[in-house]
DNA sequence: AATGAATGAGACTTCATTCAT
DNA sequence: CATGAATGAAGTCTCATTCAT
């Protein structure tokens, strides 16, 4: 029993190590050690590399969607929610940047193409942007486009922002924050 | 056949296979085979793997930055101006598949992070978006924001619009190339 | 349920295992699995890995011994008493393949080594054989060859025919093993 | 270039180290090492372990049927025949422990259950055994048994003797090796 | 006796790089 | 310049065994 946590650890360990250097410089021995485990011990709790990689992103993601979802209210004008959740998300990516460098590492990976286009996606959450979007749509009020290049509009410049600010390229405070979900709004509304 | 120019064919395969499968799935030897030359042939012209990388997306930036500068007029409006480099931009990714897949693997690995914030900015062009926009705060025709926000606005939409079109999950023509620009534009300006 | 005899189960999944996969698909977790106990405890009742293979193997060596004296009659011809055995021997090995190739698998491998030349040979039983062929000789009615000859004269076809029908190549029925056995006997008698 | 033989030094240290030890006593490294090479240059000849063991396995299977086939007259009586074959695989075996002993470990492993029921057997050779037992089967020199009991009747002494002399337990001198080839006839003729 | 999480040595394999030709 | 065989460090994963509970 000894740590009941020691899976935390791991994935921490992997998470701290993945999102500073990338993937390829966080082997798995390197991993075990961070955790302060033996090199074995990581396959008591994960399969393989492959398994421990994804388990990390959907341990994130789940973070992340908790983040967003928090105060949401789905009944609201499309506007308030969409900058809810646009906001949400930039400040969750500022508040945890090894989950905003993990999951860029990611998606950027031949393990993430699976999961390209959506970012927060795992079901119902991923809905809430389509049907956020879609809803928009047809009241008017957002852009007659693709979903697709809505996302793209949307969620392109917030990455791009909480990477530069992680970066260190800008200090994105309350009020920069606002304006750039301000401008992400202009990009999508009518 | 003979060997026009071998450090060209090289690159060249270096692009194929780094941009379709990944870094990672594209070893020295099997560069060099693609190139059609031995493997000891790789490092009579590049000092290691990551000169060649390096190399390359220097090549590739360059073929970038002469697509965007292609008829672009300095004196021209604002708004002009700046939808000629960005479509510009994201018709080149379009045409040239493998060079965005190329840019993108690089600016999400290791060797990118020194690039991170700029796209096609060797010296002048970086001036060239810097310039209009500075010069759109100015005259109060763009958002006065940090530029890097700005990049961030203009930049994202474009590479993840792009991303999306190569893996097939649009289909961009020249209408949805204008209204993704158009959006651009939106958020950016005034 | 209970646990009648923890140790017998697992010499049972190390049976079974082994024979049906090979040594090395039968790892101390596994069988420990197959017998439904914990890893640990199979070092409870075997010192090592080595110590259950041999302790396996004495068991089933025990049973194989059992099932050719059986009815045997020590007194009698010498052709009787050859028949006996090696059908008796055959028969086993028809009625028990995961005892069969157990014993192949074991007799293959560097524990087998040291029990090369012999099968069932705890004490008793090889001399059961040796006695018999000894007499044989003595009588002339069987060749005078060394006994180690006679040995791999009779035990030689005998696992390859039960490998057959075991792999399924040959159905062996009652007559079949009757004109094997009768061939050993061409192959040893004067 | 270097030497040229490298693929040969390379098979050989393998043949040595599993003949004397098992597969399992054969990491790939000391396999280098015996040979004199680098790890990495095992995979400059053979893919993988398992295309090293394979293609050993083929190498001695073809030194062993050059030398059963020498001074073969496929046209002589059915005796004559198989006494031949049969004398001078046995001599083979002798004259190669390692090859014998290697044949043995590869038809007594995971790799080697296809091949099992045969032993020199690439195609030609395979039917030289064949043919000959169909032929006396025919003509009533040879019993009428399964063509595979008469090669366990044949070839389960044969090994049998053979490792025994090779592990000590016997010595087979021309006058031995004429009896037991002899006795090896007398199971299977009529 | 029993458990099973933890260990860590060691196996196979990849690949950037070198160097004699 | 070009070659490509050779190198060996490093990575992933397995598994017999231990030990605190």
């Amino acid at each position: 029993m000894a740590k009941p946590d020691k899976r935390k650890e791991i994935l921490q360990a992997a998470l701290e190590l993945m999102a500073e250097q990338g993937f390829h410089s966080a082997p798995m021995t390197m991993i075990a050690q961070q955790a302060g485990v033996a090199a074995g011990t990581l396959y008591c709790y994960f399969e393989s590399r492959d398994a421990l990689i994804t388990e990390l992103f959907r341990n994130v993601e789940e973070r992340g969607t908790l983040a967003i979802m928090e105060g949401y209210a789905p009944e609201g004008p499309i506007k308030a929610r969409f900058l809810h959740l646009v906001t949400a998300m930039l400040r969750y990516f500022i508040a945890k940047p090894l989950d905003f460098r993990y999951v860029e590492q990611f998606l950027n990976s031949p393990y993430g193409i699976v999961f390209r286009g959506r970012f927060f996606g795992e079901k119902g959450e991923y809905d809430v942007y389509r049907e956020l979007f879609e809803e928009g749509i047809a009241k008017q009020v957002i852009k007659d486009m693709p979903i697709v290049v809505l996302f793209a509009l949307t969620f392109g410049p917030l990455l791009s922002v909480a990477r530069d600010h992680i970066l260190g390229f800008i200090r994105l405070d309350g009020h920069l924050v606002e304006m750039t979900v301000t401008a992400c709004w202009d990009s999508v509304r009518r």
